[in-house]
DNA sequence: TATGAATGAGTCTTCATTCAT
DNA sequence: GATGAATGAAGACTCATTCAT
């Protein structure tokens, strides 16, 4: 895959990625200017055209090199703890690190979650069923102790509901701006008070005692 | 507003209407390509331009005729229900009934939310301030008897998640596109299943006897 | 010619009239909007088009409506007058009073002499080469008694001359736009000046004692 | 300034300036065609707005393009000469060179003195103040020995009737196409015969001995 | 006859992609 | 391999002219 590019002294494969990302993340794939991608990466057009055939096809390796990279920070993961509101704790820290690390990424994966355009939507759909950010079947809720959860309640419903509430607190956070310093401590601390009520909620009486 | 377009034969407002609606649920504000509305809407470019000014301004109109319709058939609601649980059962026929009389509605609603043009971005949100589909704090969670949720969580973060997971579910149901008859039936009995779920879990116990 | 026109009521007639020359002394051929006239003369796009078969034949028309319309007026002259210089006064005099009367007719012909769009432009020209306001060949210089010209120029040249002056101090005066009432008087006084000028210059010693 | 334009092929590049120079004489800078600048130009229309990213960036360096250029052969003149007479001699010569140079230049200056495009109106006032060919306080009359001048004349005003004599003459000479081949010598005759009387008749008796 | 909505060729401008150097 | 100028289809929008009512 790529070959061109992936011989390209990782440099200017960085200054290339980053300048993709920061287009892609700014105006969407419709908008996102090759023109402006290769003018920040110091780069000719017809280089880029060159490694990548298209400008789909730039789309479609960035996608999958983040989604990678993010997977490889996953790793980090305690796999071993099967507490399911104990794992998102972990994971929301996690999620944390890679933004301090890599705050593009977020910007590129959330315009990636709002792309209309049909020439990469179908792609992108058929990426994200495999990652880690896709629905509850995901490796994030493997080896998660069903036994926790209330015995009159669907479980898959109710890691669904949880799945669902992470989404969408993330996406809330994000849109909230918040430049201040510790912005952080404050919405991790919001985060578990939203997994505690839902631990009082989906467990056993006696896992919350 | 709009009179040229409003004295027209209601057919072929109705045409206008669906072909525009369909092009800007497909490609978004910007890819949406006016000659691909007159030529869906069988009419000549220049009378697109003579009804609406500009391709925004066209766009503006879909935004409020959608919201508006949408906001008469909500009104239909039995808004003294103080249930949560039984007001987002009846919300969910509705939105049924509008998704019979108007499929792509929400098709719209939904590319709507997610669009990035700067040049309808205000709009919207001016719009979706006051609109029905908006967060919690919209009418939709208006006059909840709140004393039926357990005394020891947070009833609004309770509600957020009860949103978020309507919300959620709604758009998993949309991406499975079922063209059979009785899917409609069977998602409505699977999203009674969510809202008992979530019932059982939040209310007090004497609510779920 | 223009019989449908003709036939109008008089009043609709000057409307539609005023509004062409209007419009076209606003902006010129190209640019004169017939949606424009249309509006400002209070009648159907279609009847525009019924009177004139096109924009152009409409502009040909005021062409020779303005240029009849001053021929007329210029009738009141004393053609006995056989002073070139005496008459150009006089002309001066009544220019003012069309001016006065009908100051749209001047702008019109300003915008005319400075017509490029092709369509119009031979009409322009050969209309222009029997009118008033053309070259030294033009009624304005016929019966002038040459006897009091200078012996040693080429009489046709001085009158060239004069009538190049004439034309090009009209023009600068239009251009200076003067809204205070005694701007006329200064005006004629200063042309005076300039006849004086050429009249002692271009005339027998004792035709100037 | 036009960096890319700049560093075409002079023969590219003159053919552009040439089709350009066609077209909105032809036809003003509103009705000018970018489609017949690049058929005739022989360049793809995205070539033309990748050297001049406007329709009015064209307009604007065609402007000073060619007012440099005649600048530039104004040079030549003999700035000593302070007879006004002789010098008009000279200048007329040096229009027939840039003409036969350059022959639409005449023609695109003769429009820009007509053009009404607001998006351009500004500029060619503030160029066209720096320019030769601006009204009579220009650099043509500097330096004029007025001496010579009758005693009992306002001497700005005949200089002015000398003006106005030279671009009206100028004028309805370029009205003339001529293109049989010693018609520069002819007008220039003319042109010396026309200067020859204003001399005799606006000059002291002695000046004419 | 009068109307004005409908038409569609034409306007300037953009940009992903190609290809000669 | 690298370059970036050249390409031209497609974009939104205008307006003189036509024609069904």
């Amino acid at each position: 895959m790529y070959p061109k590019f992936s011989s390209l002294e990782p440099e200017k494969k960085e200054n290339i990625i980053n300048a993709a990302i920061k287009e892609f993340a700014r105006s969407g794939y419709d908008r996102a200017s090759t023109n402006e991608i290769v003018k920040e990466a110091n780069i000719a057009k017809g280089s880029l055209f060159s490694y990548f055939h298209s400008k789909k096809e730039l789309y479609v390796f960035l996608l999958n090199y983040i989604v990678e990279f993010i997977d490889k920070i996953y790793d980090e993961l305690d796999w071993n703890e099967t507490d399911i509101f104990q794992r998102l704790k972990e994971i929301a820290v996690i999620k944390f690190k890679i933004y301090r690390k890599f705050p593009r990424a977020f910007d590129f994966l959330k315009a990636l979650a709002q792309e209309n355009a049909p020439e990469v939507k179908s792609e992108i759909d058929n990426r994200m069923k495999k990652a880690v950010l896709d629905n509850g079947s995901a490796r994030i809720y493997r080896n998660i102790d069903v036994t926790k959860f209330r015995d009159d309640i669907d479980i898959q419903k109710a890691i669904n509901i949880i799945h669902w509430t992470a989404l969408s607190f993330a996406e809330q956070q994000s849109n909230n701006i918040n430049s201040y310093e510790d912005s952080d401590v404050e919405q991790l601390r919001e985060w578990d008070n939203y997994l505690d009520l839902m631990k009082r909620c989906f467990y056993k009486k006696e896992e919350n005692a």
